[in-house]
DNA sequence: GCCGTTTCTTGAACACTGTTATAGTGGCCC
DNA sequence: GGGCCACTATAACAGTGTTCAAGAAACGGC
């Protein structure tokens, strides 16, 4: 507040004068940059194609403005700057010609797994030092169970976006086979 | 540290002296707890069985100790809590067959995936006022493309594990399928 | 132009974090 | 008893978000 407020050239009390509390400031932006997510294209010829593209919708625009994500995620915000993605992936379900139960089933089973990816991919880079990362942990397993030449491939983290698809793909075939 | 020091009847500096700064402390109970999960059983008499008991150990483990699943991720030890589980994981992994690279890449798309349902169910209560929620805000959501039906079904939360299962069996069906 | 009210701005302070510097207190060995 | 060591506690520092009370500025009526 104190750092907002001086980069602002005004005191702190002015913006809680104005605008109020850190919450209210951070409900303010949330508010704007939702407004402006609304409008990313859904694209592909079947159905698909149309889920997945409205699920990568919800990850490439999370890993677009990664500051105000997590700011968000932090303040229990991420369902309001999410909602548009959301009702736009929920479009996709309906249209694939699922029941109400199984449309939310699968938009909260989607939007879970990506939150998982996202916490990853965005977390602070100061929140976890690389020396409690999982990638580094796995450098001193001992496993006879496990080949010394995975354990150290483990070690080296994986391709997020490429993971992502894939694990996308896998869920939306399950979803959308039944 | 004041607090925990007052319920231990003793001064916060003493904790700084023998234990360390809150980090060690958490660490030292990260540590005491990693431990007593090493021993997770894994069920199942083929791969998709087995694989998906040593996932559902990590779901069931990290429900049956909130709190310290919690204090853990908040302080970037997660992996350091996991990682007896996460090397179970991978020991069923690599006895279904899987060389190096889909070790990696199936075990971290499991592993994210489970992270994400993970900090839906265990989110300190309070850090998400409930009109903040997902579930609240479709509550006012009105799409043409939406049956309201089906946008009632959305406002109610989902069964967690029946979610958490399918998930799973998507994933590792794919996943084993190749 | 002056006065009174409302609108705005501010420095100081409060409560709460984690952390540390300082000043001790107690016990043990020689 | 003297000196050292292990340990404890009080007070304070820096950093949060937030509020209070006191002013400064703008505005309107006479």
């Amino acid at each position: 507040m104190r750092k907002l407020a001086a980069e602002l050239g005004i005191s702190a009390t002015t913006i809680y004068w104005h605008v109020g509390g850190r919450d209210d400031v951070v409900a303010a932006l949330i508010e704007r940059q939702s407004e402006r997510l609304s409008d990313a294209a859904v694209t592909g010829t079947n159905p698909r194609e149309r889920v997945a593209s409205a699920a990568r919708n919800v990850w490439t625009t999370a890993l677009a403005h990664p500051n105000v994500t997590r700011l968000a995620y932090e303040t229990g915000y991420s369902a309001k700057l999410e909602l548009p993605l959301e009702i736009s992936l929920a479009r996709e379900l309906v249209a694939a010609g699922l029941d109400p139960t199984r449309t939310r089933d699968a938009l909260r089973g989607i939007l879970y797994s990506i939150g998982g990816f996202l916490v990853m991919a965005l977390r602070p880079p100061d929140a976890v030092p690389a020396d409690r990362t999982s990638t580094a942990l796995w450098g001193s397993v001992d496993d006879p169970a496990i080949p010394a030449r995975t354990r150290d491939r483990i070690t080296e983290p994986p391709d997020l976006d490429q993971l992502f698809e894939r694990t996308m793909s896998a869920l939306i075939d399950s979803i959308l086979a039944r």
